[in-house]
DNA sequence: GAGGTAACCAAGCAAGCGCTAGTGTGAACG
DNA sequence: CGTTCACACTAGCGCTTGCTTGGTTACCTC
């Protein structure tokens, strides 16, 4: 078994999985099945991963580093202006979701099958980039950019946003910009100044 | 086996199974464990139903047509104002959400366990739940109180809702309806008349 | 060229799965 | 009183599941 996250076999066989997860389910999709796409025999996987549930945790936490890498990388060099920061966080977590699309649907819909130890750490990532989000929503807040209750309006949000893996066709006319562009549009209070 | 589906018995037992998938979703909720809920032997199961897939779609199904009859029945008693109309829709939406918020919460997750004939089937239903929300929602853009796309307003409003069984406390202070017209308040353009 | 190691394979085990077959039982009905 | 029917039971079949075991290969290092 390999104890580093950082292999790069083992990386692209998280990529693997995570496919795979998407498309038939975390408890439809089995060892075999995860194997043959990887090209070796069921039993060679528990070389790379502990049990079935090793591979679900690193599916989850290789998506939900990236967001916090992007979305960190958004704000530090991003504008300062409390609207412009929150487009810049909304359009960053669309393209942390469409850029590793499969690891983040696992994450937003297979979550509850974590084994709870897993759960618990990776609970803390997912806190992280939360706490980024309350972070630029207090500053809208504050600076009147929009009104409401601050964990109502962050969870609107991100029900909003996450809610596109349903629907969005990244084959389509609309970009991911586009789509988070929208949605701060609408939700700008008292300021009839969209497009 | 049970033809009829308004069967009370064979409704109670969808209420139980809606239960037991919501816990530990529909592909480890075995025959087993659901049989147990129901105070009987497996066996016995495939008497109300003709298999596990059927279990799923009668559960599905009741979650969409109360959703369904309660939007109907807000939209015909209810206001004339597009601005009213679409806070009642929001209301109604998180009533039947929390109503049957088993029955909802898989229909919203597990959806794609269904075999093809009975997601055809069902897809109809929701179909027609949509067209209710567009219609509301092209009243409002009409008459100004919104503004964007009709599409990307619809499915941002719905994932708004539709997220919140993820997070929402029934126990809590908040009740159903202050965050339907917490949403509303949020995503009206251009006038600065929320509480 | 000996030793170490990462990667893989063949074979299979124990447990659990959905579902079936055949039978029993008590209430309802003529 | 005999038939029917909804409902439940016992027993188990055939298959798949996650995972283990013991051994093999190819490469790297000193």
């Amino acid at each position: 078994m390999n104890v580093m996250n950082a292999s790069p076999r083992r990386k692209e066989l998280t990529r693997l999985a995570a496919q795979l997860f998407v498309q038939e389910g975390f408890d439809r999709t089995t060892v075999r099945m995860l194997a043959q796409e990887m090209g070796i025999k069921s039993g060679s996987l528990f070389h790379h991963f502990r049990d079935k549930q090793e591979i679900l945790a690193a599916v989850i936490e290789e998506g939900t580093q990236n967001a916090l890498v992007i979305a960190r990388r958004a704000l530090d060099n991003g504008p300062s202006h409390p609207e412009a920061r929150l487009r810049a966080m909304a359009r960053a977590h669309l393209e942390t979701l469409f850029a590793d699309r499969n690891a983040h649907v696992v994450a937003l819909f297979e979550w509850r099958r974590l084994a709870p130890d897993a759960s618990a750490h990776l609970s803390h990532l997912r806190d992280a980039y939360e706490a980024l989000w309350l972070g630029v929503i207090d500053d809208a807040l504050a600076a009147g950019v929009i009104q409401g209750d601050r964990f109502l309006v962050s969870r609107f949000i991100l029900g909003a946003l996450n809610w596109t893996v349903r629907w969005y066709n990244p084959e389509g006319p609309q970009a991911p910009d586009d789509l988070a562009d929208e949605l701060v549009a609408m939700i700008m209070a008292g300021r009839g100044d969209q497009a």
